[in-house]
DNA sequence: ATCGGAGTGTTTGCATGCAATTCCGGCTTT
DNA sequence: AAAGCCGGAATTGCATGCAAACACTCCGAT
């Protein structure tokens, strides 16, 4: 019994169920502190206990449960500080990304892919009114952005580092990005990133170190700025994504 | 056919197992980019293979391997520029430990640690000769403060990604102090270090945060420059943990 | 009333064995 | 000779079942 005409997408049991209980924990299906039980677990996903054994495991490492040793698995919380400093974190290896750039690079035509999205984004601000599809481009070009920031980098171990610290469902550079707060009047934070991309792009083509170092910083920044709004509105904030790990 | 009148240490066999295959990739037991067969490896520690996925898994996370869906592991290799950046990383992320504790010190007996670990290492350097007892303890007196000043950062945050980053095995504060260096008159580097110590503290006390994070990040280079005197020396560079895995 | 400890139930830790996939050698085909 | 192809061997992925560790309760002793 295993693979056989079974779910259409597949791949492994491991891989479901991590993406599975991803989505389950950061939606908040269990309680912050809870204790994971594997035996009901497993039945719940339709896994055996060994792939929910890995994927727990995995889980503990992006950070979304603590590990205790012989007595399983708990689900973490967050406290405002933590999704702060995980914000902060953020900033400071960006920061390093930019300058690591700005140090390293070489051919000028390098910078493309970041001018290119940059002037996507420009785009899609011509119009006067903003769509939901512009939303979701915007998304996509900015992650674009930070890719591709971290490609001229050219160092696995911040790729690495960044991967980690992102792995906290509060701290990807999208985190905070909500189509309310797109579509509504103030679009002006949406401008004030994009001007920063484009002030870093010119640092790292002037080889201003620490000046892009110092905007990619403060870049990661605009996300507390979300954050706090999001923080005031009751509404806004249930459309956080892992709003139900945070400690209010 | 378990745990009974076993090996006196124990723990689980996932421990166990953990510890000994670390030793084993970091010793140089395979080859970079060597494949890793789970069957003669498990026979090899005396673990299941259950037991051994979880820890080829957790080597993983930590950067020693990496994972190839339904093929495996394979042993990393390392380049020099791997190290130094890795080195550069934990600067960066002390530095970020500096600054914050800096930012956010409350109350001035709160660096008394700091404070005791430098005496410590002062006291280490009265006698003219310096013994091989001397070294350990200055190993664990430079332990003791770069644990103290990621304390005085108060985030959970960036302790997570400091242990992460000093998972690999030459990212860590005291990777690249070798006994030869600290015996040999080049004692000066270590000097060095202490005045490091001795100012960043004052940085700290003064909520001079640019200027604790500098340091901080100047600090970490130390281990660069015995890195570049290790790699010179063909006989010193033996001694340094995790070499094999370095690609020359 | 509190503490210690035996007995019981629940949960984690692991070994075994089988299914499915990948790898690899030699073979056929063009 | 190069490319594809087939079949067996090696290897990973997983389910089951059992043993050890922990949590809990109840009882007796101080």
């Amino acid at each position: 019994m295993r693979k056989k005409s079974e779910s259409p997408d597949a791949a492994s049991q491991t891989a479901r169920a991590t993406l599975l209980l991803r989505e389950m924990v950061i939606d908040g299906h269990f309680q912050p502190g809870e204790h994971i039980k594997e035996i009901p677990l497993s039945a719940k996903l339709g896994v055996s206990r060994i792939p929910l054994r890995l994927v727990l495991e995995r889980l503990a490492h992006e950070g979304l449960l603590e590990i205790r040793p012989t007595r399983g698995f708990v689900v973490q919380q967050f406290s405002a500080t933590d999704i702060y400093d995980a914000i902060d974190l953020r900033g400071v290896l960006e920061g390093t990304a930019a300058r690591l750039a700005s140090e390293r690079l070489r051919d000028s035509r390098d910078l493309l892919p970041l001018q290119q999205s940059i002037e996507g984004m420009e785009a899609l601000f011509q119009p006067r009114k903003l769509t939901l599809d512009a939303f979701t481009s915007y998304i996509d070009l900015n992650a674009r952005f930070h890719a591709s920031l971290l490609d001229l980098s050219h160092s696995r171990i911040l790729r690495r580092a960044i991967k980690h610290a992102c792995s906290l469902p509060f701290a990807s550079p999208s985190a905070f990005l909500l189509k309310q707060h797109f579509l509504a009047d103030s679009r002006q934070l949406f401008m004030i990133a994009l001007e920063h991309h484009r002030e870093i792009l010119d640092a790292i083509a002037n080889r201003e170190s620490m000046r892009a170092e110092t905007l990619a910083r403060e870049h990661a920044r605009l996300a507390r700025r979300n954050l706090d709004s999001a923080l005031q509105d009751r509404e806004l904030l249930k459309s956080v994504r892992g709003v139900k790990l945070i400690e209010l």
